[in-house]
DNA sequence: ATCGCGTGATTAATCGTTTAATCATGCGAT
DNA sequence: ATCGCATGATTAAACGATTAATCACGCGAT
């Protein structure tokens, strides 16, 4: 769209300069008199001018666009992904471009070479389940967890886990059923690791699939949670608020009463996690330092990329870096009931045994 | 990003010809002899050779690009949205640049300037409550609701509410209470209105607004909803998903059983609808045919705009077009419990204040 | 007086593609 | 034999900004 506004040269002729006088004058590059950048930069203003960013990227082989590909937009963290990088990217000067990767790693694939066929500048990824990313031919910054091998930005999701688990060891619960959806994902297996981590000797924890559950017992379908109850589990730290979500309706239906007899936890503090009843303590990750730290080395990357004209693969890559996760303590986990440890294991930890009893 | 691919010359030279022919023979445009066609089309293919976006689009004044605002990024339905837009934009050879319009309207209009200035050949935009997107120099379509005046895309808000009304008079409820957050958006008016359409004598409805409500008791304040059902309320028809949750679980705590004791409806089919217990009866919009329409109407003005050099104000616009929503029956809506009909109302006015009685 | 140099501004080339205008050529019709 | 014309390909001029190279000029130092 050739935009409405006045090229570089109107304001030159405005003026009785030369274009290159104005585009240095703008750019504070070259060697301009103060009271010429004053003018200049006066009528620029008043003109409206704005640069066109095809005759830019022409030149400079910049295009001040970075591309964000995410695994499935349809992701309800999504949301906090893109507003996040969006805002972060805008301020500094970046618009972004969208790529759904919805579907298999070859999707993910033909996303990426999408965004660079669009001569992005950088690319923000948040790749799909164990899935590595090849080095595609500029600066990358990856989003997952900080497991994941090499240049990747990422909240800490086991600190996020052990967190929970602190939280609800600190609670009096021993008996702590993790549930996730699928242990391919790296994110996940960190949560539920660090959860686990808190949980020695003298507890019991132990983790339900969703992913494989529904494979055999269809989507959508009960996940047994009330059994778990009887067989003396008093809280279910669930990986995401969506598992939260589904374990919080699946027993407040059996009637049993969230947090009085079975704590519930999530991970993430989507948007209804606070008005749900009982609101969702959860985890959540701080999205607006994550994109901060990614864009910021991104930009680095790029600016820095120039002088290298050998641009052969050389996928400059953003610094590895953890952010830590917040707890948000609201009502759904508390005390377990009074007369609980009934179930209480015998095995290794007698101690366990011991701990656990009366009001 | 300067890709590290060939450039048009570079085909041209290997072959032997000018660099114009190969332009010609890719776009199908001057004369060119088939044969020359075939082998510039062969060799381009080997070369891996990706047209020069930033090269193009100075020419041609077209980015290839579309924009996509958001009201608020977060909004849980936005995935919905990015996607079916990215996908519908993506195969006709479009990107999409997204730009958050969180906050007020002037952010609104920032966001869109960003857009503009960024080249984008057309917008789709998702207008804040209330807001009329005023003139901006290139071709929108809004994405809102057929009540909206001018250029719009959208659900058809006010039958998928007719749908559920009629759903839930079939099942025989009498008393509805809707439930809405804030009366000033378009798309929840219609909702609601779509509601009440079908409950005409003998029957009564009222609404709940939530935003209102919270400015005096607090930011995730109980709904007061069982008392509601002692008023005699057999329904809860939400406006959207979210508030739907937030009914169901205000409910279920109270132990009033969903859907044996009351029924509660959404709206948007948000991605745990499905999950919870009782899983969630809502109306859908069909996003991939709305974002398709949006998108196609956007490319045809975007073509057809090139011959009017004059691009003054000119804002092409979609035309307007109402899509079907579509109803989801699951679980959360059933008859309503049977010694119910005690409180039915007697006429339509005095009956709200009769209504409200005995448990 | 001249050389050198710093300052402020200009020239001109370049990025890669598109496209109107031009040119060369061969062939059928007058 | 020549004119006209269709065909296939080439030339060259944009598009709008950036930037290395160049230029004009005045001033202090030799």
């Amino acid at each position: 769209m050739a935009r409405s506004g006045p090229k570089l040269t109107r304001i030159a002729r405005t003026l009785g300069v030369s274009a290159a006088t104005v585009s240095n004058a703008l750019s504070g590059k070259g060697r301009v008199s103060a009271e010429m950048v004053e003018k200049i930069r006066a009528t620029a203003a008043e003109l409206g001018y704005v640069p066109s960013q095809a005759g830019r990227a022409l030149r400079t082989g910049r295009t001040g666009v970075l591309g964000l590909v995410l695994p499935d937009i349809a992701n309800p963290l999504f949301p906090q992904i893109a507003q996040a990088i969006e805002l972060a990217a805008s301020s500094s000067g970046y618009g972004v471009l969208i790529a759904d990767s919805r579907g298999d790693v070859s999707t993910q694939t033909k996303a990426i070479e999408r965004l660079i066929d669009r001569d992005v500048d950088g690319l923000v990824i948040v790749p799909r389940r164990g899935t590595r990313i090849a080095d595609v031919g500029c600066p990358v910054a990856v989003i997952d967890t900080p497991s994941t091998p090499g240049n990747t930005v990422a909240a800490d999701h086991w600190g996020g886990g052990r967190q929970i688990g602190e939280h609800l060891k600190g609670l009096g619960h021993r008996r702590v059923l993790i549930i996730g959806n699928n242990p391919a994902s790296n994110v996940q297996n960190d949560r539920a690791g660090g959860i686990r981590s808190v949980f020695g000797e003298g507890y019991h924890t132990d983790t339900l699939w969703i992913e494989p559950l529904e494979k055999v017992a269809g989507k959508g379908c009960p996940l047994g949670l009330p059994e778990k109850v009887a067989e003396g589990y008093t809280a279910f730290a669930c990986i995401s608020d969506l598992h939260a979500l589904r374990a919080l309706t699946e027993l407040q239906r059996a009637g049993i009463n969230v947090p009085e007899k079975a704590s519930v936890t999530g991970f993430d503090d989507l948007i209804w996690a606070p008005v749900i009843t009982p609101a969702l303590t959860t985890a959540r990750m701080d999205m607006t330092e994550i994109a901060a730290i990614a864009v910021a080395a991104l930009v680095k990357a790029i600016s820095e990329r120039d002088p290298s004209d050998p641009e052969i693969g050389a996928p400059v890559t953003a610094e590895t870096s953890k952010v830590p996760m917040h707890l948000v303590v609201r009502q759904s986990a508390a005390a377990p009931p009074a007369g609980y440890p009934i179930h209480t294991p015998i095995t290794a930890a007698t101690s366990v045994t011991e701990g656990g009893h009366q009001p």
